[in-house]
DNA sequence: ACATCATTTAACCGAATGGTTGAACATCGC
DNA sequence: GCGATGTTCAACCATTCGGTTAAATGATGT
């Protein structure tokens, strides 16, 4: 039930990731907290498009938003970045080491 | 020009990270090479579905699929993370050290 | 040759995605 | 209070997505 939550959140932070405007506005906050305002000036998008991509980012936990005043001002929260990494880190070095070449004899008899 | 292709490439495979399905399938070429019936065998899917999720993973560089007579064995292919992992490895640690505090003190004072 | 097994392709479906426009909601400065 | 500013909400649109079924392709064994 654990596992059922992590995995959740991987679809949600995996998908957030998966468009290059929300990566570049997650880019853009590793330089300072932003208003989405300031946020949406490198991008030829509409505010509400903006806003948009904030709540997908917002709901898989990446940024979180604060009401300062008028403005909300967003900020990245690396502590989200975590369990998407330690995925990929585990699936990407599972067959770099040597493993890798003797597993692939096994299966080259097992598995047909 | 080459950020360009990394930025597609990253598309690609954090698109094809953010399925359930996808990332069990990754998890059991964790095992060792399988064919796509067995790859099928968990999911209650049809194996046209299983195919098309194998397609995305295909595309994405995450997975090379070999003709082995009749079967196609698929193998996982660990050297295409890299990209999307330290991408988030980048921006995970980014805040995670000293500069986080100092620079919240910045953006407290030059960004409103 | 033939039936069978493993997989892909094509056509289709409902739901979700990324975008727009225009109205609504707060808040600020005067 | 009022107009301007910053942001979101609602409704809509075209496209993509994940899935199905049914037909097509390709290799195997007898």
């Amino acid at each position: 039930m654990l596992n059922r939550m992590v995995e959740q959140n991987l679809d949600l932070v995996f998908h957030a990731l998966a468009d290059p405007t929300r990566r570049a506005i997650l880019d853009r906050l590793t330089e300072g907290d932003a208003t989405v305002g300031r946020l949406s000036e490198p991008f030829p998008l509409t505010f509400a498009a903006v806003s948009k991509h904030l709540g997908v980012l917002e709901r898989a936990g990446l940024v979180t938003r604060e009401s300062r005043g008028r403005e909300r001002m967003c900020r990245i929260n690396p502590a989200a970045f975590e369990d998407a990494r330690s995925w990929l880190e585990f699936h990407e070095r599972f067959w770099s080491d040597r493993l890798n070449a003797l597993d692939r004899l096994i299966s080259g008899t097992k598995d047909r």
